[in-house]
DNA sequence: AACTATACGGAGACAACCTCCGGTTCTACA
DNA sequence: TGTAGAACCGGAGGTTGTCTCCGTATAGTT
């Protein structure tokens, strides 16, 4: 790559960036063009479209998830840790207005960072959880991806209900747990089996209302 | 209203409800006015802008919607209702693509059909498996109908997996469920009856959950 | 210094949105 | 039935944003 198409990379980078906190992902790529010092042209040959660029900025904060999601995995408590988790990734997302739109819109192979990385980086956390008899063994984490997502969505179309995601998140928490309760329903393989971990609020109560 | 302006309103809210059908709200509205046989100006007239079209069109659906509601306030389990209706309410939504973007993203005022209207319709019906015990009493009508439609978007945003919008729904029912277990907090009314509508303490607790 | 692959830039084609206003049509009233 | 004028129509055109194309400029090589 020549020196002085480098350059012109990392300024739109950061450019973008910028723009993206600022103004939302939406923001006319032209302006990101002019604020770089460059034409349109050298925008788009980079970036042949706002996808390259959201995923581009994007990579870097998956840097920092996926390290948060290594230090999750020493966490006592799993299913805090992947609600931690989601919750971060959620708060990464939510820097750039628009991006979550974006991520539910592109295809996996367009945004491979928001995408296939983010899921790589989730899947241990869930699977731990699982592992301990906490989160139904039915689960994917590009679902709970996606559900995130949309969460953030949202919220970000509710800016003035500032605890709306976390609401739903809290819901959506108490739904991907196992229940211990019958409904008739059997759906997974019921509330653990040994596994030291805390499984104890799993095993106490029951028998409460219905 | 003159006649002929009745018309054209008429027709071009017959072509909106198909093209949004066919082509998803997110058409041309040029395209419509052009099917519907009037200029631009005249649709701009009737309807100031997309969203007033989409409101218009989705009023009709929230007729069912409603109707549906009360019908199913009837039924035996309160949740199992509740989330029929919701299910419902995603149906009908789902027949006009982008339909419920635009409903995150309207305020309350310029979609009142879509939001205040579905609001009074559901509204009951939660707080019938509130009352029931079922149902976190803590949980807003604003609140699920939000989650409601951000899991339609999700769900349009990945046609290919047709299985998507159910698996989370039900991952959210389950959330939206009173936990029969133990951290201290006794909350629900228990399997509780009686309390007429209206009493104060529905007033006080609906009051609350808005 | 000359050469060439690479990169630059911005004009302009295209697409949608929305407004504006001269011209047309309906209808109430005589 | 004729007519005045309020109500309505239509589409040209201003605006904004996306993306492409190609003549020009330049970095890196020999």
């Amino acid at each position: 790559m020549r020196a002085d198409a480098q350059r012109n990379y990392d300024r739109l980078l950061e450019e973008a960036k910028q723009a993206f906190i600022v103004h939302g992902t939406e923001v006319p790529l032209e302006d990101i063009a002019r604020h770089a010092g460059v034409g349109v042209g050298t925008l788009y040959r980079h970036f042949p479209d706002r996808y390259a660029l959201m995923n581009a900025v994007f990579e870097q904060e998956v840097e920092q998830i996926t390290e948060e999601a290594l230090r999750l995995l020493n966490a006592e408590d799993p299913t805090q840790a992947l609600a931690s988790w989601l919750r971060a990734v959620a708060l990464h997302s939510a820097m750039y207005r628009g991006l979550s739109a974006a991520i539910m819109e592109a295809s996996d192979q367009r945004m491979p960072a928001c995408k296939t990385r983010l899921r790589d980086a989730g899947g241990s956390l869930l699977w731990r959880a699982q592992q301990a008899g906490e989160v139904k063994p039915d689960l994917a984490i590009a679902d709970l991806l996606k559900l995130t997502s949309a969460l953030v969505v949202a919220a970000e179309k509710n800016q003035e209900d500032r605890g709306l995601f976390g609401r739903l998140m809290a819901l959506v928490i108490d739904g991907i747990r196992t229940r211990p309760d019958a409904d008739g329903t059997p759906h997974g393989p019921g509330p653990a089996t040994s596994a030291e971990h805390g499984t104890a609020q799993a095993a106490a109560k029951s028998a409460g209302a219905r």
